[in-house]
RNA sequence: GGCGCAUUCGUCUAGAGGCCCAGGACACCUCCCUCUCAAGGAGGAGACCAGGGGUUCGAAUCCCCUAUGCGCUACCA
């Protein structure tokens, strides 16, 4: 029977959704789908000390925006959950219980403080801050005083003391560790609940998860999970450790040096598909070397072979480029569409769909549809009236220029459209022996508030012929 | 400090012994187009493949060492 392939994505509740889950939730739903298996969210909130209501909501969100949905999660039911850990306690419990039994596993009533004085004697001595194995030879008798007496305590792994433990990376080819330098790390913490690393073992292991897809920090523990394997008999899955993708500085991705929040890259305008494309190339490459593609090309292609070992930096530019091609992309209407969730309350509407054709090429972000077209929508930005007169132009000049566009405008026969115009603008710029140019570069200012905007004669037509010619009065004003 | 992972243009990458005196994309520069800004088109500059040793007729590609970066080293994940 052929293996059941299952990958899931595991975020902690902490925070605002993070791109880095979303980097790994589109190669693990890629490859799961590309082998015809199955991609599982599964809520890691052990840490109740840092957890974040509402957090799990808007992490399901996130990945239905970006259209990278799971199969089996919190919300969405399938046959493995709960999907939550704080669920699962029971399981934890049980497990960690048959470890001692075994003996893979011991208790430890050390307190912080004495574990706090280690370190420091041990940093002081340059050593590894390892735990000295204080409670492992305890006696059943002390256990159960102890126990008795209610006394706090975790639960250890007991790392074997010789030998090598090794995995094989998907993406980096063998991995072995000294089995002397692991830690009798942590299983169960005193409040009961489990810690990482047992968490994900139990949890992986009975949600049938086949292959374990996660960031590179992760490498250094990973013998701690194959050791509880072990431990429980169990079928180690596949790893495969993704690199970390990096602030400019190299250092892993973090709030501080780059927007982490996926919300913030919906907030500003990022189309999901640029996103995915953008993140898709951190790392990875389609074989034929295209560079824009969207996600179900992302699946048919995806292998863990074409997976980078090197961490990315998170580029924002490269993003933005992508973008601004995507949008490009788009059809009127369905930009139109897209940028509806972006406008102001009570923007006209039918005016949008007429700035959208004229916008689209300049538009890197849906965001900025406001600011890039507010001139169409509300009075132009102030000016200084000298923006209106051109380098080899006086004021008069100008004040001329205008004052003839606006009698050539008032008069033109209806209907309103640009087309007819520019001949007739082009004659009078002949007429006034200006350079065409420059005869439209005094109407841009005038019209639109800035040396650099949309096409003119598209503009003029949106604003419409009363608009305009206040427009140009005003100009013509400011010139005295 | 210990352990681990990594190292090709500024950035993302292609490259799995001869096709590479290293290709593409973003950014940058020039030109074209053009009513400005964009978009688009055409060019350009930019990497002695971290450094040093090997292996080989031949290495970016294989091996070793060094350096550097990053990660882990919590009763966080």
């Amino acid at each position: 029977m052929p293996e059941e392939i299952r990958l899931r994505i595991a975020p902690s509740p902490t925070g605002d959704p993070h791109v880095g889950t979303a980097y790994m939730s589109l190669f693990d739903r890629a490859f799961a789908h590309h082998r015809g298996g199955k991609f599982v969210l599964r809520i890691e909130d052990t840490d109740q000390a840092r957890y974040n209501e509402g957090s799990v909501q808007e992490i399901i969100n996130s990945l239905q925006w970006l259209g990278i949905t799971p199969d089996e999660g919190p919300g969405i039911g399938g046959e493995y959950g709960p999907y939550v850990q704080t669920q699962r306690r029971e399981l934890y419990s049980e497990h960690a219980e048959m470890l001692i039994k075994s003996g893979h596993a011991y208790r430890c009533f050390c307190t912080r403080e004495r574990l706090a004085e280690l370190h420091r004697e041990q940093a002081g001595r340059k050593e590894p801050s390892r735990y000295d194995r204080h409670c492992l030879d305890l006696s059943e008798k002390e256990i159960e005083a102890n126990l008795a007496e209610g006394k706090p305590y975790v639960v250890r792994l007991q790392t074997p003391d010789e030998g090598t433990t090794s995995f094989t990376d998907l993406i980096r080819g063998e991995i072995t560790f000294e089995n002397r330098v692991l830690d009798d790390t942590i299983l169960v913490k005193s409040d009961g609940l489990p810690v990482y690393h047992l968490a994900v073992v139990v949890d992986d292991h009975f949600m049938k998860i086949s292959h374990v897809v996660r960031g590179e920090e992760w490498i250094s523990s990973t013998p701690i999970h194959v050791l509880l394997y072990d431990a429980f008999g169990w079928k180690t899955p596949h790893f495969a450790h993704m690199p970390l993708m990096r602030n400019a500085d190299r250092s892993k991705i973090s709030k501080r040096k780059n927007n982490t929040s996926i919300k913030w890259y919906r907030e500003q305008g990022f189309l999901p598909e640029a996103m995915i494309n953008f993140l898709a190339l951190m790392g990875w490459s389609m074989p034929n070397g295209e560079e824009i593609f969207i996600y179900s090309d992302i699946e048919r292609e995806f292998t863990f072979e074409r997976v980078t070992t090197s961490g990315p930096v998170f580029d924002l530019v490269k993003l933005t480029s992508i973008n601004g091609k995507y949008i490009r992309a788009l059809s009127n209407d369905e930009l139109y569409d897209r940028l509806l969730p972006y406008l102001p309350q009570g923007m006209d509407l039918d005016r949008v769909r007429l700035v959208v054709p004229v916008i689209k090429d300049r538009l890197t972000r849906l965001g900025e549809f406001e600011e890039l077209t507010a001139y169409l929508f509300g009075p132009p930005p102030d000016y200084d009236a000298s923006t209106l007169v051109p380098k080899k132009g006086t004021p008069k000049s100008a004040r001329t220029a205008l004052q003839r566009t606006r009698d050539l405008l008032e008069n033109l026969p209806e209907p309103w459209t640009h087309e007819k115009w520019e001949g007739g603008m082009r004659a009078l710029a002949t007429d006034l022996g200006i350079k065409a140019g420059d005869l439209f570069m005094v109407l841009r200012v005038a019209v639109t508030g800035s040396t650099m905007s949309p096409p003119l004669f598209e503009s003029i037509e949106i604003l419409g012929k009363e608009e305009t010619l206040g427009r140009l009065d005003r100009a013509i004003a400011k010139l005295g």
